[in-house]
This record gives structure tokens, C-alpha cells and sequence, in this order.
DNA sequence: CGCACGTGGTTTTTT
DNA sequence: ACCACGTGCG
């Protein structure tokens, strides 16, 4: 065995990594080494002949992960990364539905819908059926299938009491009956029906189990009921599962992340010692004080404490503002005086709870003339032209593909309008037949589609992926169609035209890449990893991006933005049961992301809705120990009092301007002092901020939106305000 | 067919 | 405020 694997980890990482072959629950903290964890353990067990690569099954979330993984475990190991089963959850089904296409009842070349592509098709049948879309929400509807799939449920397993549950049942059954005509599959399905595979095929079941001796599954808080099933069968009773996650940093509930699976599994294997990795690496002690201070008001923890061998550092940099554009205008001149000191731009985060608050921050950098980059936009494989593009491919691929043919029978058009369409799906539903068929006995301008189709398959048999691309765009006609764009559209056609030739480049990548260069895999590889937004990571530029998609990144510095009651934690997880832990969490993961600073800025007014709106500042911000904040703008605790509000500004504290009240509201209870985005005290229902004035003198009435009651009208005569 | 205008919604997201 | 989507007109 190679001991320099094992030097430079902890107790704990050791432990984790040499474990016997047992089934283990890591409890892995933010920046505690995590990867580092897995990684070595899977080159442990292969060095020391434990079991060969092939006998590994590794599980992650994103291919980003499963790719970073890869890597690390080839620097450690000589050992060559071809047919080792490392991938998503996804991936890893994708991949044993492919070998078993038979037995999970499913075409060699099944196609993956996307979820735009399963939202399509979910709107086409619902029309089929008539189905009220008032009352029916394609999204609605779409979320009901893809839960209940991701509890492992088909809709005859679905519980249903009411007609309305009754009715999307219906429509579950329906769909999949629909997806299985076409010879597509969604992304829960892939999970479900290789779940189906696995519980009713004993012998392929017996096979894997046979095989992955060890199983190791990073996030794994992040899992839901169905994934976790999936787990569990393939490590039947014989295998090891080493599961590595931190309940901590659950933040993803909301898309069926189930965190009990960590209590669960724990019983289930029968894991006795929880191995809990509490060493940090990546902070200094103050920033690490502040995450364990908030989440320690979270109930149902594991529990960890995290801790680092480093020093406390610097204090928390907190920033009161007066409005959005303020809070921005701050960091800006706050980036700039790190640039200079030296500090790259990359390695500054700028965070937000929503993508909507990205505006105003990019505004302001774009005015400063500092680079940035925003996450999380639209992926490279959802662009409209690349669809366009590989639905040609995926029609020639499997013609029984209606979502497909829909997406391109008339684009570019072709003289096949709606009417001809509807007489297709008339056709089809008649014969029983797909669309593509119906279409071949059709004439006139429908059979000279599906003859192109046929052309451009004949045409493409025998050549190499890109040129299959290259001919399709060219002879499909997509290239001229954007080609002759004019006008105002024209820069937006010149881009989506670099944007197919950067298919053909893509394409060309893959094969060179990929032993299997099949169109099919080249297509299955479109839907399973939409690619990451853009390279650019040489580039020295600024992140921007939620809380959410920070998750297991790291900077230098770290700017929180929007601290405010209402955004962070957002409004709508009141309502939710544990929204708040779980915005909790959010704060959690979005204050260990910061290496050596961290900024917290809230700002009194923001722009939301096209209306301003006024906050508190967040909850979160108030459960952070006093020692560990400097604050930049002056602590107030008593604002201006309450007749003087009239003429000044709301806290003549503030470096900026104050906002101007509406002028309807301005005038309405103005005499008596009272103004929006005052913040006030009532004796029942504690802190608020002004919304609203109405009326005067004796019938004025201002509406308070308290932290604890939420929003209520006051009658200023009887109600005790006081001014903060 | 394609554009113009109107309407509703607006937390977070990977596969 | 802003965007995505759908309908109705030229």
C-alpha cells in the first residue's frame, strides 16, 4: 500500500479512510475535507487490494463532482478511469438501463427528456386529453409526477383522496403510457425504472450486487427516498456503503431531499460509530464562530462543532444601507480596495438568496468596470438552437419521438402550420401511430419533412460525429435560417450561429473523449450533463451567484448580500414546515464559504416587484454573537424621533439619501410624523417598519409590517407607536 | 407566419 | 421592474 496516502490526515479522516468493510456514515462539515475523504478511501481500498476498480461504485450528485473525483483519484493512483462505474445518480442508471434495455422494456436508443422537454410533452397530452390548464398547471402537474417518481411511487401507488389529486393521476398514468410510446424517459424515471429493474430482476440485481462491493455516495443529505432505495438494494446485505454528507448543509428539501435518509441509514446498516470530520481547513476562527453560533438554533441537528487550527482573523464586516443600489455601491468600493490590496477577483463571491437581486449588483459592476460572471444562467444544451439542432438528431435517432418531430416540423418553417399539425395528431391518434408515421402518409409539405429526415439519416450513416452535426445544421436548413436573420435579431442569430458551430466542436470533444462516440451516447450526454455555463475560468472575474449554487465552493472573500427579514430567509418558508431551518442552513453554508473575510450587508429599501419595499434587517444577522461583527455603518438602536421624521431622513445616520415617500402615501399622516420605512415599536406586536400611511388627523391609519405579526393596519389614534 | 401587445408571476436547482 | 408566455391582428 502506498502509506503517503494516508499522511497529512487527521485522526478522523484516517479512520473514515481505513475503515474495514463495513458500511459508514461520515458526518463531513463544511471545508473539513470532504472529497479529500472519498477520494482516498476508493484509493485505499484499491491499493491495498480491498477490491479492484471495478468492484467500486461511486455516487454523486453533479457530473462536476463525479468528474473532480475522477481526477484526484488519478493523481493518487496509476490506475486507469476507463469502465469504473464513477458518476451521478443519473449517469449510473442511464448506464444500466442502456445494458438492460430489454428487461426495463425500454429501445436501445431511449432519448432523455430534459425537464423543458417533459414540461412539452406534459402540455401536448394534457391538451390530448382535455385537460383545463387553469385548473391543471402544466408545472403543477409536472412537479406532482416527478415527486411522486422521486418517492418511488407509479401513479396506480399514488394515494388520492379528492377528485382533483384523482384527476393529475390520471394524467401521471396517461404521460407515462406517452413517454413509453415515444421510447423517451425523464430524469426521475431513469432513477425509478432502474430501481424497477434492480427489485424485480433478480439475477441482474444479483449481478451488480456481486459486483460493487464497495459503494460510496457523496452529499448524501442530499438524497432523496428514491435514491436512497436504489442504494440500498444495491448494497443488499453484503456490501459496504460509505456514505459521506453533513445535515447541515441539507438546503435542497424543497426538490425532495430527504435528510432523515442519514438517521435512516444508520439504522438500516446498522452503523454504530458516526465518523464525524469537525476539523475545518478553509476558515478563520471568526468565521467559523458565526456558522456554529446560527446553526445552533437549528433542532435535529447530528451535531458537529466545527473548529480550525487557525487564528480567529478579522471580524465580520456588517453594512447597513439605505437601498439596494446603496448596498451595491458599497461592495463595489469595498472589491475595488481589495483589488488593490492584491486580492484576485475571482476570488470574491458575491451571494444573494435570489437570482432577481443579481441586477442591481451587475449594474453597479458594470459601472465600476469590474469583470464578473454570473452563475446559474441558461445551460449550453438548453439554448433554443442547440434543441433545435439535436431534436433533428434525436428524430433520426428514433422516430417514434413526437416531442422531437413537434419541436422541428415547422422550424425553420416549412408551410406546416398549426392546422396541418392537429390533422397529423388526428392522424396518428386514429391509426395508433406515431406522428412520424402518420406523417409519412400524409403529403404535399409534410412528406417532404419526414423525406428530409429520411435524407439526412441516409446521408449521415457512416460518418463521424461532427460531420453527422455539420450536415444536419446544413441541410436541415438551421443554418441558413439564422444566416439570414436581419435587423434588430441579427446579433442574436450571429450567436446562435457560434453557438452551433460550438455544437460541432462539442461533438468533436465527445468523441475524442468517449470510447462509445454513438449519436446516441453523443445525445444522452446532451440531456445528463447540460454542460457548464461557459469556461472563462482563467479569466480573473467575480462570481455572482445564489446561496444555493455556492454550495461547496470557496473564496477568499465573501460578500452576503439582502440580509433582510423577507429575502434571507426568504418569506415564503415561513410557511413551510422547518422553511426556516432549512433557510438556517442556507445562512450555514453561505457563511462557510468565506476563507478569510466575510461581508454582511442589508439594505433598508430594495426594489422588488417593481415596487419598493421596505425591510428589517434578517433574523439571521441577529443570531450572529455581537463580538464577532464590526460594523461598519454605526450600530443604531434609537432612531430619530418621531416628529422630527417629518423633514429629515428616516435615519440621519446614513451615508446615502433616503428614499422619496410615494407621493400619495408622503402626504396622507405626514403631520403626524409617520412615514414609510419608518421603523417603529408596538407594545403587542414588538418591531416593525411602516408600509403605508392613509388619511389624516384623526383618521390616519398607518400599516406595519411586523417582524413577529406580519402586516397590520393601525389606527394612529388609539395604537402606541414608537418611533426606532 | 410573425410580430405586437397584454397578462400574470416573481425562492432556491441538478439531472 | 422585468421576463416569459399566449393571443390576436396585419
Amino acid at each position: 500500500m502506498n502509506s503517503s496516502l494516508l499522511s497529512g490526515l487527521n485522526p478522523e479522516q484516517r479512520q473514515a479512510v481505513t475503515l474495514p468493510h463495513q458500511s459508514a456514515l461520515i458526518l463531513a462539515g463544511a471545508g473539513s475535507g470532504k472529497t479529500r475523504v472519498l477520494t482516498t478511501r476508493i484509493a485505499y481500498l484499491i491499493s491495498t487490494g480491498a477490491v479492484s476498480p471495478q468492484g467500486i461504485l461511486a455516487v454523486t450528485f453533479t457530473n462536476k463532482a463525479a468528474k473532480e473525483m475522477v481526477t484526484r483519484l488519478s493523481a493518487m493512483l496509476p490506475i486507469n478511469t476507463r469502465g469504473m462505474w464513477f458518476g451521478t445518480f443519473h449517469g449510473l442508471c442511464n448506464r444500466m438501463l442502456r445494458a438492460h434495455h430489454r428487461d426495463a422494456n425500454l429501445p436501445q436508443s431511449f432519448q432523455i427528456l430534459d425537464s423543458g422537454d417533459q414540461l412539452s410533452a406534459i402540455k401536448r397530452l394534457m391538451k390530448a386529453m382535455n385537460v383545463d390548464d387553469e385548473k391543471y398547471p402544466p408545472r403543477e402537474v409536472q412537479n406532482f409526477i416527478s415527486s411522486s417518481k422521486e418517492q418511488g411511487l407509479r401513479a396506480n401507488e399514488v394515494e388520492a383522496f379528492d377528485p382533483y389529486t384523482r384527476r393529475k393521476v390520471e394524467i401521471f398514468a396517461e404521460y407515462d403510457a406517452q413517454c413509453q410510446r415515444e421510447g423517451v424517459v425523464d430524469f426521475s424515471e431513469l432513477l425509478l425504472r432502474c430501481y424497477e429493474l434492480l427489485s424485480r430482476n433478480a439475477a441482474i440485481r444479483e449481478h451488480y450486487q456481486e459486483r460493487f462491493k464497495h459503494i460510496l455516495v457523496d452529499e448524501f443529505q442530499d438524497t432523496n427516498k428514491l435514491q436512497y432505495q436504489w442504494l440500498k438494494l444495491l448494497a443488499g446485505d453484503k456490501n459496504a456503503l460509505f456514505a459521506v454528507g453533513d445535515d447541515d448543509q441539507s438546503i435542497y428539501a424543497f426538490r425532495g431531499a430527504n435528510v432523515g435518509n442519514m438517521q435512516q441509514l444508520t439504522r438500516d446498516f446498522h452503523v454504530e460509530n458516526v465518523i464525524k470530520l469537525e476539523q475545518n481547513y478553509r476558515s478563520h476562527g471568526n468565521i467559523l464562530d458565526a456558522a456554529n453560533a446560527l446553526i445552533q438554533n437549528n433542532r435535529n441537528r447530528l451535531g458537529k462543532n466545527l473548529w480550525t487550527a487557525e487564528n480567529g482573523g478579522e471580524q465580520l464586516r456588517v453594512y447597513e444601507a439605505a437601498t439596494d443600489v446603496d448596498e451595491a455601491a458599497f461592495i463595489v468600493d469595498e472589491i475595488k480596495q481589495l483589488h488593490s490590496e492584491g486580492v484576485n477577483l475571482k476570488e470574491i463571491a458575491l451571494l444573494y438568496r435570489s437570482n432577481a437581486q443579481s441586477r442591481v449588483l451587475e449594474h453597479a459592476l458594470v459601472s465600476a468596470g469590474l469583470s464578473y460572471r454570473v452563475y446559474g444562467g441558461l445551460r449550453f444544451f438548453e439554448r433554443q438552437e442547440i434543441k433545435h439542432a439535436l431534436a433533428y438528431l434525436r428524430l433520426m435517432e428514433n422516430t417514434d419521438d413526437d416531442n422531437a418531430l413537434l419541436r422541428i416540423i415547422n422550424f425553420p418553417t416549412r408551410g406546416i402550420g398549426t392546422r396541418s399539425i392537429e390533422q397529423l395528431q388526428e392522424a396518428a391518434k386514429q391509426n395508433n401511430t406515431t406522428l412520424f408515421d402518420a406523417a409519412a402518409r400524409a403529403g404535399g409539405k409534410v412528406s417532404a419533412f419526414v423525406a428530409l429526415i429520411e435524407s439526412l439519416r441516409s446521408a449521415t450513416r457512416e460518418l463521424p460525429l461532427p460531420e453527422i452535426i455539420d450536415h444536419v445544421l446544413q441541410r436541415s436548413g438551421l443554418i441558413a435560417h439564422y444566416q439570414n436573420e436581419t435587423g434588430v435579431k441579427k446579433r442574436e442569430a450571429e450567436e446562435r450561429l457560434e453557438n452551433l458551430n460550438e455544437l460541432i466542436n462539442a461533438a468533436a470533444l465527445f468523441v475524442h473523449e468517449n470510447e462509445d462516440d454513438s449519436l446516441t451516447s453523443f445525445l444522452t450526454h446532451a440531456s445528463l450533463e447540460a454542460g457548464e455555463h461557459q469556461a472563462g475560468d482563467q479569466d480573473d472575474a467575480l462570481h455572482l451567484m445564489t446561496v444555493h449554487s455556492s454550495k461547496g465552493l470557496e473564496f477568499h472573500t465573501v460578500f452576503i448580500t439582502g440580509l433582510e427579514e423577507g429575502l434571507f430567509p426568504h418569506q415564503n418558508s415561513q410557511r413551510e414546515d422547518g422553511g426556516l431551518d432549512e433557510e438556517r442552513r442556507l445562512m450555514y453554508v453561505a457563511i462557510t464559504r468565506a476563507r478569510r473575510r466575510l461581508y454582511l450587508s442589508f439594505a433598508q429599501s430594495r426594489m422588488l416587484h417593481g415596487q419598493v419595499s421596505y425591510g428589517m434587517v434578517s433574523s439571521f444577522l441577529r443570531e450572529l454573537p455581537e463580538g464577532l461583527l464590526h460594523w461598519i455603518t454605526p450600530r443604531v438602536t434609537a432612531r430619530n424621533s418621531f416628529a422630527s421624521s417629518k423633514s429629515t431622513p428616516v435615519s440621519p445616520l446614513l451615508s446615502g439619501g433616503v428614499l422619496a415617500p410615494s407621493p400619495e402615501n408622503g402626504r396622507a399622516g405626514e403631520e403626524l410624523g409617520w412615514r414609510i420605512g419608518q421603523r417603529v415599536f408596538h407594545q403587542k406586536f414588538g418591531e416593525g417598519v411602516i408600509t403605508g400611511v392613509e388619511g389624516s388627523g384623526a383618521d390616519a391609519r398607518v400599516q406595519v409590517n411586523f417582524k413577529r405579526a406580519g402586516s397590520k393596519w393601525l389606527a394612529l389614534e388609539y395604537a402606541k407607536l414608537t418611533a426606532m
